[in-house]
DNA sequence: CATAATTTAATTGCGCGCAATTAAATTTTA
DNA sequence: TAAAATTTAATTGCGCGCAATTAAATTATG
């Protein structure tokens, strides 16, 4: 007869953490964006308020801050920076004093044109079969919308 | 006829790009472990490096790095701050004055009674179905690998 | 064997990322 | 409508995360 073990530890293991490789993964494509980003003097971040401003011209910090599930703490100092590039304005609402209204500049609409060339290079990048990107892609933001 | 218009620049849609959802499911799924992680004093990335030496007991600051995707720029302090809680000790390898040993220390071996509460409080966060949490855990490390 | 190349951690500098707090504007409530 | 509650950004403080550099130990090479 096994005694048994005092305690199960093997919902400790690395491997048994689905946080573990989502938070590699991240990491790791991100750093493969790097070289691509540098070309347009966009950090990671920036690039995302870039890629929300491409879409929609214009809206508040708020807003910005939703999408890409990011706070005024982490926002506040990347929109600054991303104003002294001369890629976008912040100015406040005229209903609504409280809102910081950020609008893509016309230097900002340029540097899309340049920015295509990002994901033409991340996607030579991926060694996905686009059937399982497509999966995983699904997987994730069904997973985004449970949390 | 439609005249095609000047550059398509779909590719650029938040939407299109694997990496946000990536980037935004490893931000959430970190903030999950929060709470859990304050009760034992722990961040998540000192968590990490825990979770490996309560596998493995004792190993090189390089192989810990290999592990979990960090370089010594930001393992160094990580490891500094878990030895000042007492977690681990870290001296030089005998054998080659290079190698950093880090190691489990008793009060790190008995963090990790309490620290199965961890995954329990997690499971019960994420409402993913069983299925679907094993295919997204395969398609994530099958990334890790071809990235 | 001496020197060059490599390996390994530590350090430096900058940009997030976020909790907590503050401050200002607006809305709700008494 | 005056005071309380809420909403919104900004600020503060701390811990990563990583590129680049430095320094020390080891290994490879001439």
């Amino acid at each position: 007869m096994n005694a048994p073990s005092k305690c199960d530890y093997s919902s400790l293991f690395l491997e048994n953490q689905i946080c573990f490789p989502l938070y590699a993964c991240s990491k790791e494509i991100i750093k493969r964006y790097r070289p691509f980003l540098e070309e347009l003097g966009l950090t990671y971040t920036q690039y995302l308020v870039m890629l929300v401003l491409w879409e929609k011209q214009s809206l508040s910090a708020k807003e910005l801050g939703q999408l890409l599930y990011l706070d005024s703490g982490t926002l506040t100092p990347v929109l600054k920076r991303l104003e002294e590039k001369r890629l976008l304005s912040r100015r406040r609402s005229d209903d609504d004093e409280r809102n910081l209204l950020v609008s893509l500049s016309e230097e900002g609409e340029e540097l899309k044109r340049r920015a295509v060339k990002v994901p033409q290079g991340l996607a030579a990048c991926v060694k996905l079969e686009e059937s399982e990107a497509r999966e995983l892609y699904r997987l994730l933001y069904k997973f985004l919308g449970a949390l």
